[in-house]
DNA sequence: TAAGGTACTTTGTCATGCAAGGTACTTGGC
DNA sequence: GCCAAGTACCTTGCATGACAAAGTACCTTA
């Protein structure tokens, strides 16, 4: 027992890296779902304007992804032989999956609406315990 | 082996209102910390005004969320006396809190950005291919 | 047939939201 | 004093999901 002396341990603290990640969990289905709607594309596609988009997303991560909405009857897919390489799954929403999306893209706008109104509430309130700060007139 | 029939079962599906509990995850922790930026605030009153921005948060969600932000160092508190009830925990940002949160703030604009701009592209993609609609151009 | 590239899949670990139940302090009725 | 009700904070246990890393499979080129 007196072997193993460095236990890994869980520190359970948050840095800005972990908040980061956090912040972004959950966009990433709406912002899938988003890039599917457009038409056929496969996870590389997907990656790449992800990517792009600056929303970081792995492999490890869109994968499982898309299986889930997949088994959830969101999604569908066909294989595609491609000139270079294995066949890809081009993904493609079903009906089910347009009508999600639409309750997530409401679910985003409000949700958006409500972080923003308590950023400015917050900035309001600063205007207001410093008058001389030269901020444009609170309403 | 033949018993043992009904194995509970994870579905693992995807609904509305799961996506919708995914969606809002991440964005908790940036308002939690807005509100306490505004002064000295207990549970209470972060739920409330949570609440009535309609961002859904409940206790066994806040209260670990707290402690977890007050073990890193971002956030202190004080006790205070209550003429109504058991005494309160009054949270204020420590300076590494601030700066966390200004990070943040980053985060969520740029996130907000990008998002808005996938949402944005889709429009702009379904206005090309239905040129009969009378959408604004495109640019 | 071996090497390298592309694409999809799986496993294991960790973080965390949340329901439910618990602790503790205060006030008011009896 | 004792008990019920209200307020506030805390803890336990489960389910979910992000992701690193390792695995499988197909194709091309040499």
């Amino acid at each position: 027992m007196s072997l193993k002396p460095t236990i890994p341990k869980h520190e359970h603290s948050m840095n800005i890296e972990n908040a980061q990640v956090q912040m972004r969990k959950g966009i990433l289905e709406f912002c899938i779902m988003h890039i599917i709607s457009r038409g056929e594309v496969y996870a590389s596609d997907m990656l790449d304007e992800l990517t792009s988009a600056k929303i970081m997303v792995v492999e490890g991560t869109l994968y499982p992804l898309l299986t889930r909405l997949k088994n959830s009857g969101l999604l569908d897919y066909k294989w595609v032989e491609s000139s270079s390489g294995p066949p890809r799954k081009y993904y493609i929403l079903t009906d089910m999956g347009k009508q999600f999306l639409e309750e997530l893209q409401s679910t985003w706008g409000e949700l958006s609406d409500s972080v923003n109104a308590i950023v400015k509430k917050t900035a309001q309130q600063s205007a207001d315990a410093q008058p001389a700060d030269d901020s444009s007139k609170s309403e």
